[in-house]
DNA sequence: CCTATATTTGGCGGACCGTTCAACAAAAGG
DNA sequence: CCTTTTGTTGAACGGTCCGCCAAATATAGG
């Protein structure tokens, strides 16, 4: 019994999430953060503990989010070699409209806390692993179609891990559709038949 | 006339661009930075100004020295695939070895500022534009060759701008030497004959 | 209703941040 | 030598940061 939370948990981790996301860790303050959520201190302490458990929860939110949502458009289709591209295409979209204008948090707390934080780190490299894992399988099913040129593989699967990384990274520059949709297209123009 | 400086501004510079580096802008304070640089926060001030002016001039010693060095192994070979390839084989070995385990400042610097410092972001936009210049002379260079499969040419600069990116996020999880040879040798894959 | 329990409030404290300044030291010109 | 000019020193400033707490508030159960 007791007095009732008066705000909705994920309502609040949703908004932590685009203010690391936009911002980064340090330069979100808990001030920041406490108005972006529309809550205390004193009640974001009572349910997420310090700044750096807040930032943990808001990880795994945008990992069971915005992050799976993406890697399923890899696995959805029968179509590996259509996986990649409705990912891809997905990507170039949200990088121009949409949230994605940020990179991605994942690529961004990698960057930010990779030297001090292994723990954190360790968190980061298994979701770069889900990421690398989802691209191997469509890479699989696109071979066994005869989508790909001969030689073309799941060992490719690297690559465009290494290929989403680097968009997430040049999405900050702001680019235009274009020099996105190059990108991709000399990807795949390496792998398709 | 009057009394001559006490420490080499380059000297101090290299010893702001290895703090910038490992730790990035915001985990880097005065304090930090003047303790690597040698020198007391009166003459850190007296030389270099506030500290955004600080990060400003070791992004430009980074440029000057570790970023062109980088850029020099794709220009000098006559041959653009030897280029390319001296190119992520040295990445690759700093990434292991030497100081790009820390990824890379330019990389780091637009991940960490392109929100809130446009001008920043802006500078760092010209580091990228000029490794992909470099890597569409290679690729040009490469293509008259005959060292491409037919159909690849300059316009894949866009893809390797994007894998150098790439690998300079995932150096940060310190991977070992195959991963990283895997994303190139699928990325030339792609693009050799 | 009343009591027990959980949450919210709003500000406080100690630490660290970037920056400055007056006193001091040293080198160059005469 | 002395004067002038520049660089160095290291403490200290105001401000912001994170994290916490006692009082006030609201809910659930009896």
């Amino acid at each position: 019994m007791g007095r009732s939370r008066g705000f909705d948990i994920d309502d609040a981790l949703d908004a932590a999430v685009r203010t690391f996301w936009e911002h980064g860790y340090e330069a979100s303050s808990m001030q920041t953060l406490c108005d972006a959520m529309r809550v205390q201190p004193g009640s974001a302490y009572a349910a997420f503990g310090p700044k750096r458990a807040l930032f943990v929860a808001a990880l795994r939110r945008y990992a069971e989010t915005v992050s799976a949502d993406a890697v399923r458009r890899i696995t959805t289709p029968v179509s590996g070699l259509q996986g990649l591209r409705d990912y891809f295409d997905h990507l170039i979209e949200a990088m121009v409209d949409g949230n994605r204008r940020w990179g991605c948090l994942i690529t961004n707390s990698l960057v930010e806390f990779a030297e001090r934080d292994p723990e954190l780190a360790g968190l980061v490299g298994l979701h770069l692993a889900n990421l690398r894992a989802a691209f191997e399988a469509a890479l699989a099913r696109a071979a066994a179609a005869g989508e790909l040129r001969p030689g073309a593989g799941p060992e490719a699967a690297a690559l465009l891990v290494a290929v989403a990384q680097g968009m997430n990274v040049l999405a900050k520059s702001r680019p235009g559709r274009a020099p996105l949709r190059a990108i991709v297209d000399a990807t795949l123009a390496g792998l398709v038949a």
